[in-house]
DNA sequence: AGACGATACATGCATGTGCATCTAATGCAA
DNA sequence: TTGCATTAGATGCACATGCATGTATCGTCT
């Protein structure tokens, strides 16, 4: 591999760096600001929301990027904050559901224009 | 903005997240298995060793995308681990220069190869 | 010179994070 | 059925992170 070659990657690596650190740091703030979650909250919500209401905890690792272990303390601030709910999963008895409840419902379709917004802002023509 | 819009926007959010989460997670595992420390410390090293060896703690604030206070701790842990050292900055009493110390620019060398390689497999044909 | 807001960095504190590990349930094999 | 490896999720622990604030210095204005 060439030097300038190299470089590229270097610099498209530092493109991706920023271009996430600009966006998420703009959705924490403003999904904070507005409407006291953060990024990983609202990914969860709307998993949560476009998935039947009903999904196993590791598909929520999935959405979010996080680990097990972090997912499972989310779910836990977020069943502490009464948006969404843990129930036994009847097929196996190991897993568990989480659903929305009405209030984390509310609290997405009232997020989700923030969160949209903020992607127009950020990603604009960039696509 | 239409709701096609709208979705192509948040599905180059999710690759954002994705690609961001898969090139940071497998750096952060060969340069942690391999050499011990992670992307942030990387970076750092790199921003020094390309920086005629003298910087401002500032400036490895813009590198990392991290906030002020975590670049303070983040230069302590480097400077406890014997790769970086502080120095008073005379122009102007406030700073600080940081420096690379030998076994710092000697890390840096040992683990660029690895971090080159691995943006060569995770962003391989997507530039 | 003296006063005052701005800037550079450090730090107390609460919280988020991952790793390793634990428990319980599952599935498969003997 | 019993035994064992595997999987889902919870949790103890150490550590990283950000926010708010503290301290020292700088620059400016009077």
């Amino acid at each position: 591999m060439t030097d300038v070659a190299e470089q590229s990657l270097v610099a498209e690596w530092h493109a991706l760096l920023a271009r996430h650190a600009a966006v998420s740091g703009a959705l924490e703030c403003r999904l904070q600001d507005e409407h006291g979650i953060g990024v990983n909250e609202f990914e969860t919500l709307e998993r949560l929301a476009t998935c039947d209401r009903k999904c196993r905890a590791a598909d929520l690792t999935d959405a979010t990027h996080l680990t097990q272990s972090t997912t499972s303390r989310l779910i836990s601030r977020m069943e502490r904050d009464g948006l969404v709910e843990r129930s036994m999963c009847d097929i196996d008895r190991r897993g568990i559901f989480v659903m929305l409840t009405a209030a984390g419902r509310r609290l997405y379709e009232e997020a989700k224009p923030t969160h949209r917004a903020v992607l127009r802002e950020q990603l604009a023509g960039e696509g």
